[in-house]
DNA sequence: GCCGTTTTCGGCCCGACTGTTTTCAGTCG
């Protein structure tokens, strides 16, 4: 495998996380130094391009800290541990060897000293300042410069007294849109997860649907990739007559301000502070703009760079031949000989590949599998025949275990486990010892009546503080599949916590690790651990690793369930469910388990009964 | 700063909309 290709499917998608300004300056030098963990590398290096950007950098330069950001951003290794271990960090994509230096720096000293030398020049919190709506670089450095503006606090300064007018290029709206941004960042609107998405998306699309002449409608962007969350919504719309749909648009009885509206593209935000973006595009162009809206960004940017290789450009306008010998500058948006557009497979035929299904499209590999034909023939929620975690009235459940296995043969399944929670889980009602068998004899009752459905005996078993399991082993040896998860103690050292996980996961009953990081989009962040470590434990024994399907943990995340898949990991889609309807929360499992690369055969609620049952005989000889 | 089937220099995706402008820079996606 070449060095390039290698990179490339290590190229990670999601974007980096939060990066606050001045971190560096804040964490001061006492104490001995600390090994940095990626995100804050990652926040660093963010912190360094948003600074290099204000001072004028090549443009370039600056993008190429953003893609190592990228790149972090995708990794389940810790870079610390790489360079402990003296792995080639330029074997990552984007890491020449001025990145691997700065990232060895960082992790050996816990500082970046090229950023410490342009912190001399220009104030960290200039960095903060550009992530506001309608502040980049540019006016973030002019505002510096003529009003001495370094931070939010200084800007709302300027906001009241108004001097902010004497800056040129300022004006009344733009007042008006960064006392705007301001609000919203104190809100900490952050992105929505993709259930609350859902639910805001569906009837705006049945409205739109009802505006004059339009054609046809689809939703693009990250929504279409199906990721965990969405930072806005991209509506993509074909008509004759633009004028009608986008007046449509902007009336919907949803919206709280419409941020603009053009020809082709107009931007509302819901009262809900959801941002939706509708682009009207001709029929003709209507392909090359679903491709170009759904995105990523990162893989757009590859897809358009192997156009230019070809002598293609492409855009949400179409696929085009340059004409030989054009200028740039003479090239309008539908110049040269139109090859295609109309539908999404002219993009990537231009190219020279295959369809690749929106959840993959992330710069992760996808276009080299593409290329090679070897996309995955990824999973989808009809080869689901179980749910393996779910609760009943025994513990926190809204419904009893008869009610949860009709609804789940009502689905189609072939089989469930009734995992209710153990005693330590006190807030959830876990039962205690004696409870179990009286709750195994209703599963046996269930099962009389609920035919067609087998019903296992399971618990989700609670990991204690220590790593061991809050249930004796007699009852364990007796279930006919144990989960186990962590619901207390979450905010322990990586060190301590990795060891409990491994702990759980090399206990010989154990047959899923259930929701391993813990975390809780918008609310809880990830538990510290080494989930490198944590997989590589759980393929050794033979355990499976959840995909909890519930959309406010989809835990593991895509970026995890992708390593898992390449380690060779059974991975389990389960909803987790505290209600009949949770059960339909299947879904989300099934697209993140997408954006992982998974197929059938790496999911084990995809066996059929005799199989699954013999999978779970495989550690029990 | 990264990268290479136009390779070690010279590229690096592409267009719309806004605001404050008189012809476009900046920002955003």
């Amino acid at each position: 495998m070449s060095k390039r290709t290698t990179k490339r499917a290590r190229k990670p998608s999601a974007g980096g996380r939060g990066a606050g300004a001045g971190a560096q300056g804040r964490r001061g030098s006492k104490r001995a130094k600390r090994t940095l963990e990626n995100f804050e590398i990652a926040r660093l290096l963010t912190e360094l391009a948003d600074l290099l950007e204000i001072q004028g950098a090549n443009p370039f330069r600056v993008r190429a800290y953003r893609n190592a950001v990228l790149t972090i951003a995708g990794l389940t290794r810790s870079l610390a541990d790489m360079v402990a271990q003296g792995e080639d960090l330029t074997e990552l994509a984007g890491f020449g060897s001025e990145m691997a230096r700065h990232v060895t720096e960082m992790v050996q000293t816990g500082r970046l000293q090229m950023l410490d030398e342009v912190h001399k020049e220009v104030p960290a919190g200039l960095a903060e300042l550009t992530r506001l709506d309608g502040l980049g670089p540019k006016r973030t450095k002019k505002l510096w410069e003529t009003l001495g503006v370094k931070t939010i606090a200084d800007l709302e300064r300027t906001l009241e007294t108004g001097r902010i007018l004497e800056v040129e290029g300022f004006g009344e709206k733009s007042v008006e849109r960064l006392r705007r941004s301001i609000a919203d960042q104190r809100k900490h609107v952050g992105r929505f997860r993709l259930v609350d998405a859902d639910q805001l998306v569906r009837p705006l699309v049945d409205y739109m649907r009802g505006a004059e002449g339009i054609e046809k409608l689809e939703v693009a962007g990250s929504y279409r990739r199906r990721r965990d969350t969405i930072g806005d919504i991209d509506l993509l719309a074909v008509c004759d007559d633009a004028g009608p749909v986008m007046r449509h648009f902007t009336a919907y009885p949803g919206v709280a301000r419409v941020q603009g509206s053009g020809g082709t593209r107009g931007t509302v935000i819901l009262k809900s502070g959801l941002q939706v973006d509708l682009r009207i595009v001709p029929r003709r162009a209507y392909g090359a703009a679903l491709h170009y809206f759904t995105g990523s960004k990162e893989h757009n940017i590859a897809v358009r760079t192997l156009g230019v290789q070809r002598g293609l450009r492409i855009s949400e306008y179409g696929v085009f031949r340059v004409p030989k010998g054009a200028k740039e500058e003479d090239l309008g948006p539908e110049s040269g000989e139109r090859i295609g557009g109309a539908r999404e497979e002219d993009v990537f035929r231009a190219v020279g590949l295959k369809w690749i299904p929106p959840e993959l499209r992330e710069n992760r590999g996808e276009i080299e599998a593409a290329q090679n034909d070897r996309l995955p023939d990824l999973i989808t929620l009809e080869d689901i025949r179980g749910d393996l975690q779910m609760h009943s009235t025994w513990s926190d459940g809204k419904n009893t275990i008869e009610e949860m296995a009709r609804a789940a043969a009502a689905l189609g399944y072939e089989y469930i486990a009734i995992t209710d929670h153990t005693p330590a889980v006190g807030v959830a009602g876990g039962l205690k010892p004696g409870d179990i068998e009286e709750q195994w004899e209703e599963i046996g009752r269930a099962q009389q009546v609920v035919p067609g459905i087998t019903i296992f005996r399971s618990m989700e078993v609670d990991i204690l503080r220590d790593g061991s399991l809050d249930l004796a082993d007699e009852y364990l040896e007796r279930l006919d599949l144990v989960v186990v998860s962590i619901h207390s103690h979450m905010h322990l050292g990586k060190r301590e916590m990795t060891e409990r996980i491994l702990k759980a996961v090399r206990h010989p009953q154990v047959d899923i690790l259930s929701h391993p990081t813990g975390r809780r989009i918008n609310e809880r962040e990830p538990f510290e651990m080494d989930m490198e470590v944590v997989l590589a434990a759980a393929h050794e024994q033979g355990v499976a690793v959840e995909l909890n399907a519930h959309p406010e943990r989809l835990d593991l995340s895509d970026v995890h369930v992708f390593r898992a898949r390449e380690l060779g990991l059974k991975i389990a889609i389960d909803t987790d469910a505290h209600s009949v309807d949770n059960l339909r929360n299947m879904s989300y499992g099934i697209d993140q388990a997408r954006r992982g690369w998974l197929e059938a055969g790496h999911v084990i609620n995809t066996l059929p009964l005799q199989r699954f049952r013999k999978w779970l005989t495989r550690r029990r000889k």
